[in-house]
DNA sequence: AGCCATTGTGCAACTAGTTGCATAAACCCC
DNA sequence: GGGGTTTATGCAACTAGTTGCACAATGGCT
């Protein structure tokens, strides 16, 4: 449950409406936690019932009027609390790798298009960090803040670096394959082959699955 | 959307059962793309009502009794169709960020410890991903499923090199930082200082936000 | 004065994923 | 043959996130 504490660091570091959290998410916070304004709106709705965030006194706090919030001091020390307890860390899940799993079964047409695709947006969002390391982590700012800062924006440097070396590797690897190819073969269509009952101690070490000891099952 | 078409995938592979599927999820899908038990079973209903896949014909198809699922031809048709389609790629979400960015706010005390934590898990995953591709993605094994499974696997492989790398980075940092520090300054606290009306396009090259110039509002 | 684009707040309905629990058959073991 | 564990399927309720839309105030234009 991070959106809300995401809000309130927003918050601590500068007051704002919901609006204003919303293009700040755009902008910044959004590249490692994006939300909606409508998140964000129900989300200070929620903050504010619990005694974590209070308006500013405005004079018409009507509807289409601006209404800016600071966090109260419980707020802060529910941030603080969460900062600093435990939480697992999620496994990453990317449609991608669905998607070429799903390729060697299926056929490769018409991937290589999207992923090149991808490398490229990949390509502009490592460039607008790097900008933006330039433009703002140059020598001297090194407070502690700005430490931290950094290694977020490290993060998400490393991250895009990531994707663009492996989208190109995979993109040659494609250019390797048979085209369109590997449409089906290997896999058992119905008939129990070779599997029946035997499942699950099979020959190697361990976790073998899809039968003919194609390593299908594991990465 | 991917459940579903995950689970035609790993159907097309070998017909199986939803605990069969669960626990296929659980060692090989699940690395990219995990799911519950409760999730694939509702999907299987799904997929099964929209003539995608049906039940294997058994005996007593009763409650407690195995139900295996096959994948029509609709269902093939319909995997190769997404897989084929541009999708977009999802922002890295990580809540780890989010508790970096706070921790910026409100102190580091205690996210240290964590980020240790999370440095053994991730070690230990790319532990288990190395151990993998050495048993199965060998000299031999370069059929054009083998390629593109080696290609999910090694993308685990570089996340999980990625996450040890940045994380051992962060907290060397870490040591380096005022202890529990941070606590607060820099953050108007309620005050319209320095930026007031002026949001939106003041000094630099575009986007300043927090106030005084600090670099908070971008990475 | 009338119109319309922009700014800002919000409800409602939906999709995806998680958690907790219920239940039934099978297997095993004494 | 009675009792506990394992295997297997599933319902219900909940949380998080997304999408589509409604509507109020404001400011500029003409």
């Amino acid at each position: 449950m991070s959106l809300p504490h995401a809000i309130l660091t927003a918050l601590l570091e500068k007051p704002s409406s919901g609006l204003e959290l919303t293009r700040r998410f755009d902008r910044s916070i959004g590249y490692f936690w994006s939300a909606t304004h409508q998140q964000i709106y129900r989300e200070l709705g929620k903050l504010e019932g619990e005694g974590y965030i209070r308006a500013l006194p405005a004079e018409r706090p009507a509807r289409g009027q601006k209404k800016s919030y600071e966090v109260l001091p419980a707020g802060r020390e529910e941030l603080a609390r969460w900062t600093s307890a435990p939480q697992e860390p999620r496994p990453w899940r990317d449609a991608l790798f669905v998607r070429l799993r799903a390729a060697a079964v299926v056929g490769t047409t018409g991937l290589e298009e999207d992923l090149q695709r991808h490398l490229t947006l990949h390509e502009r969002q490592l460039a607008e960090y790097e900008e933006i390391e330039k433009r703002d982590f140059g020598p001297g700012r090194d407070s502690a803040q700005d430490r931290l800062q950094h290694l977020i924006l490290r993060a998400g440097i490393d991250l895009e670096t990531f994707w663009t070396q492996w989208l190109r590797n995979a993109l040659t690897e494609f250019e390797r394959l048979p085209d369109g190819g590997t449409s089906d073969a290997g896999a058992p269509d119905g008939g129990a082959s070779e599997g029946g009952a035997s499942e699950g101690g099979a020959s190697g070490g361990g976790v073998p699955d899809a039968g003919g000891g194609a390593a299908a099952e594991r990465a």
